[in-house]
DNA sequence: CTTGGCACTCAATGGTCACGAGTGCCAGAT
DNA sequence: ATCTGGCACTCGTGACCATTGAGTGCCAAG
């Protein structure tokens, strides 16, 4: 077991390691803080902590750096999320209120988060799985091609083009549109498919073959879960990865342009909870020297979709973590205002 | 005036320096291409080419490299577009056949850039300016609240949600939906505001108030140059960039983060005549290393949209630029068939 | 105008050396 | 039982230096 001052060691390590970005010696630690202690004990608790695999040094006559699992337990026992300034909290507040649009708010939200965290920002689109159909619109392009237009609550538009078996006529558009609306309007994606199932029975037989293709087209874009869009900003951060650059940023740079990926980080994380993944704990390979901290942010009281940062697992987990738990916060409202 | 003879050294120059990316010297010339002159002779051909300021040597003691205003001579006089080769064109044609989506041609399009050519690729969505205007479609999403919905022929979706002075029945949403759309389908963007300039006074009154405001929105939308969108992938190309990293690739990323500048910097292109911009001919400082080359494509025969690539001066113009233009083809058909 | 020869420059490479930050360990103090 | 000061040891870093070799400019001869 470790004891308390154990403990402070780590945390200081943390702290000055984060900033310095250099290993902290022994001697370095009991200046910048004060322990109490000569830096022999400090030596023997390092020691202590090199055993236990917290903290690891490079090489045999340098300082100490913290490894995963030092900074794992730095996240989970020693740090508090810092909460933004008031300034700050003002300044998100003001950037974000200036959106128009979905897409805005999205973009502004990237901006600022990179910009808040210096690291890069990704910020999931409002999924549709979680979403609920606020409209549905059926356009005719010609006389046997329709356009689908599907409205959610989160503001954001899908669109479709379907080539119909048989040409279809304004009238009988205008009543499908009508019963798809009072069937679907309101109600939550998941539970579309069991309400329009009977749909194509109501109308005529030669008909049908149109409805039921319009149909499949709307459930495909339900589901189409493939298509969830995210956008990544403030990549211009990784320059400040580290020394030894190209190595460490190649990985890094394609793995955020692997949108599959990082879909799959934002999904692994826990709905509102915030999750911080440091290191090797991120499945992928390329992300083995970043931590990924990450939030589910939503209208309501449930998340629609999540938002977060990538950077060095040398990063300031308290800030961070303020800072889009933050962000996620005020996006939430803006989402419920509109 | 420049021989015949020292242009074919400054082609092998510039080839050999884009295959190696290291200074060439007189003697490595001579024996990979055929000059069918000793290296002393290049030699001196190579000190007139560095007085005309289309080489230099980046130390006294090292061989060669070509300057911006060499690359610039290259391009105009002494390289040819370089056309794809046919299991390319098949391969570029599958990949864009399986899109489903105008979100998806784009994707797809920066994908397959940015693989062809090994650098950066920059896509622009279809510009809002010189697109016709599908459809407009009005929605009730509450009494005194409107979402408007305008689809594009290049199957672009805008949406605005708009608050009314007053609530406005479900008839007269119908009757204005009608009547603005049989004005302006089909019609050029820039025609709209002549076109239902005088739409107000067809209606009572009351309801002037609401036309208005929708009118305005529409407008706005129209012009909304600002909001022109596009889609850059391959940033993981940027760590072939140079062996000087940071101090090279930072300020690129940042420039690509801001759209503004990459708008501009596809905005000052010709619209379907193929641009290269090289080096110091960017006017954005970040990019003074880099060098452009963008293109106009189109459904038809005018452009709608510009897309391209961004790499390091030294680059296989002849490569990068068939790609571009094989590329942009290839996608203005695709939109030409959607 | 071309060519071979020659002296010169200068980045890159690698070896040596002194320096110093940092460690581990131990004996003594608390 | 724990902390502390002291001490020998390790090893990365940076300075200095000599060597090497690619590449150049210039010149005199073909």
């Amino acid at each position: 077991m470790l004891s308390e001052r154990r403990l402070e060691v780590l945390r200081a390590i943390v702290q000055d390691y984060v900033g310095t970005e250099e290993p902290v010696g022994s001697k370095a630690l009991t200046e910048r803080h004060k322990l109490g202690v000569s830096p022999a004990t400090v030596r023997n608790d390092m020691a202590a902590l090199e055993d236990e695999g917290f903290i690891a040094q490079p090489h045999t006559s340098a300082g100490r750096i913290p490894t995963d699992k030092g900074y794992r337990l730095f996240v989970d026992r020693l740090a508090e999320v810092k909460p933004l300034s008031t300034p700050e909290r003002r300044a998100i507040q003001n950037f974000l209120d200036g959106a128009v649009d979905l897409d805005d708010v999205v973009a502004r939200t990237v901006r600022l988060l990179a910009q808040l965290t210096r690291q890069v920002a990704v910020v999931q689109y409002p999924s549709l799985r979680r979403s609920t159909v606020r409209h549905v619109e059926l356009l005719a392009l010609a006389p046997a091609r329709i356009m689908l237009v599907l409205i959610t609550n989160t503001g954001r538009v899908e669109q479709r083009v379907i080539d119909c078996p048989a040409p279809v006529g304004e009238h009988n558009l205008a009543d499908l549109r009508a019963r798809l609306n009072s069937r679907v309007a309101g109600r939550r994606f998941k539970d579309v498919p069991e309400l329009v199932q009977d749909l194509p029975e109501a109308f005529e037989q030669e008909e049908r073959g149109t409805v039921s293709t319009v149909l499949a087209t709307l459930l495909e874009t339900l589901v189409e879960e493939t298509e969830e869009r995210l956008l990544i900003g403030g990549t211009a951060n990784l320059t400040r990865f580290g020394h030894d650059f190209p190595l460490t940023i190649r990985p890094v740079l394609e793995a955020l342009e692997e949108q599959v990926v990082l879909l799959k980080l934002l999904g692994e994380t826990k709905d509102s909870e915030m999750t911080v993944r440091i290191g090797h704990e991120n499945a992928h390979e390329g992300l083995n020297s970043t931590s990924v901290v990450a939030v589910g942010y939503g209208s309501g009281d449930e998340a629609v979709a999540k938002l977060g940062v990538v950077g060095p697992t040398r990063m300031d987990y308290p800030g961070t973590m303020g800072a889009v738990r933050a962000v996620a916060r005020y996006v939430g409202q803006i989402l419920a205002e509109s």
